[in-house]
DNA sequence: TCAATATACTGAAACGTTACAGATTGCCAA
DNA sequence: TTGGCAATCTGTAACGTTTCAGTATATTGA
């Protein structure tokens, strides 16, 4: 029998990936030694510990996951918990484009969770909580009564949410102020002297569908314009839905001058509603959309654009999950964006 | 002392996740016949076998996964490596919802692994291979000579490319038919009657620029068309830049009656482009452009349009790395989609 | 001088899983 | 009866990490 490759004491063949014995081989301390050694823990000799982090990074020492995980239940993962229907176009790449600016610099990993329509919102969260899966959560399409933000609490898992909740619980946010930019809206149309509005509103039950109607109403008593109803669609709907129901309320006798529409897909499909109406945008009718990549603009110069930043909504997200995990107040962590890139944060 | 809680034997107090311990304490049996129960293993009795997994169901025991990753190395981990600045749009969430549809109903978990512009593209592949991070990885931005799969294959990691390579290795891919597409771009501009075409291409470099000149080559001279030179763009610049370029071109004497564009998104600048140089779509010029959500034809009803499913190319990215993962051959993992929706397996 | 204490380090155990190398039982052929 | 063998089941070790409970040595105070 030839050399035997197995011996006990250390002779990793260098092609191996390096682990804490490896080096408590080479430096010939103990592993414990070594691992402490390795997060600056007090009860290491100064030299030790350079000596140590020195080896370390001179073989590329990178701590085992499983192993870490395993040992502390710790998983330096975030997921991030999407519906795979109803998440509109880009919001989705520009978010994980977001949070992963954030965690580049971490050890952590993201994870993307998804769920479907069909199944209860609260599934993912609750097998990611129970099969310890990650060690914090990012959701969107929060509403004011949120079954997976208060499940989340119980539990005692790092969360941030994409949108408020209105349960009187505190937990970190990230927000795009749509109570402003609703008024916003608003006001350019007044300015163009519109009178009457109709409002092309997020889906109904989510936190942020109330803040841009409130918005909405708000400032039509502000300015004293007439709200015309349009709440047969919302930018949930499909694009031929909206296209319909756009060209039905633009034939009516008593149609609106000025639309806010929540979205830029759905804009798409409202322009195309009027146009079917034999409407002309900028004579007829103007509309104030929401747009998060700059596109719009080319569609039709007429119209008029207010801007919503995802990949900062997913950064502000990923910060705030890892604050809450770093041991931050989440009451600290919560942040709005208000129309015009400005970052408010609270307090 | 009051009823010691940490007893050796299992008193897990209900709350805690079972493990395969627990199981066995429930059983009566050893940790050893309950893994090997729960995974159908042949020297287990029926009746064992059977009330093991009753149990492992009815008290929901799922394996942890630290335990399998560290013991095994399996991860149940896809990798989908992205490029943070350049992928376009809804690209990638399509590409995500497709890769988590097929693993839904596996132990798998997606992970987003972000590069940016700066970095080496090889830099985030070495990362997951010498950490082991993933069972599996997609790549997509394929060059016909692309470092990354060699790098996989090399390394004997499964993967799957969005796009083919032309290193005369063999993996699995999936690909758009974009010979075909530019093909039948041409035509259609032909039965138009338009006879000086441009192209705006795929990003220089990337295999699918070569498929896509090439088919579009190819069709010139089969319909007896001339191309009007127009490579100072590709999709991959900003808007700006190629509504610029457009305008350029179009205000030259030798314009072309007709274009055939890559991408959505480079559609709309295109078409600023045209009127900036005070064409009209449809009368001056005809366009056919690749599109992958249904949106471009509410933009300009005359544009000529054709789909990529981004969400299909996901799916079948995820079949084919869990397909080389569970041990098929990777020369058979390869599909290519051609327009119209019909999906062609090699072979 | 002795004990007390601080400093720097260490081995063993544990997290949950699987692989290896048995152990126990019953049955059958010789 | 015995040996052999198949059918089932089991204990132990190991994956890489951190924590616990130390140990050894030097330093201090009286």
């Amino acid at each position: 029998m030839d050399r035997q490759r197995t011996e006990k004491n250390d002779e990793r063949s260098a092609r191996e990936r390096p682990t804490l014995k490896t080096l408590a081989f080479m430096t010939g301390l103990g592993v414990t030694t070594v691992s402490r050694a390795l997060k600056d823990a007090p009860e290491i000799g100064a030299e030790t510990r350079r000596r140590v982090q020195l080896v370390a990074k001179q073989i590329g020492y990178r701590p085992n996951r499983a192993g870490v995980r395993l040992r502390t239940g710790k998983t330096n993962v975030i997921s991030l918990v999407l519906n795979t229907e109803q998440e509109i176009m880009s919001f989705v790449s520009d978010i994980i484009y977001g949070v992963s600016e954030v965690i580049a610099d971490t050890p952590y990993h993201l994870i993307v969770t998804p769920y479907s329509r069909s199944q209860d919102p609260l599934d993912p969260i609750r097998y990611l909580v129970e099969t310890g899966s990650a060690d914090g959560i990012i959701i969107s399409r929060t509403q004011p009564n949120d079954a997976r933000a208060r499940y989340m609490l119980e539990h005692g898992i790092p969360f941030a949410t994409h949108g408020r909740t209105e349960m009187g619980l505190v937990h970190p946010y990230h927000d795009f102020d749509n109570h402003a930019f609703a008024v916003e809206a608003v006001r350019r149309l007044a300015g163009k002297g519109r009178r009457k509005l109709a409002l092309l509103t997020p889906p109904v039950g989510l936190t942020y569908h109330g803040h841009t109607v409130n918005g909405f109403a708000d400032a039509l008593s502000e300015v004293g314009a007439s709200e015309i109803p349009f709440s047969t669609v919302s930018i949930d709907h499909s694009i031929e839905q909206i296209r319909t129901r756009t060209a039905q309320l633009m034939r009516r006798e008593n149609r609106p001058d000025g639309i806010v529409s929540s979205a830029a897909a759905a804009t798409l499909a409202l322009v195309a509603g009027i146009e079917d109406a034999g409407l002309k945008l900028g004579r007829d009718v103007d509309i104030v959309s929401k747009q998060s990549s700059d596109l719009l603009h080319l569609f039709r110069p007429e119209l008029l654009i207010v801007n919503e930043n995802f990949r900062l909504a997913g950064s502000e997200l990923a910060r705030a999950v890892l604050g809450w995990i770093g041991g931050a107040a989440p009451g600290l962590l919560q942040s709005l964006s208000v129309p015009g890139e400005v970052l408010a944060y609270r307090r």
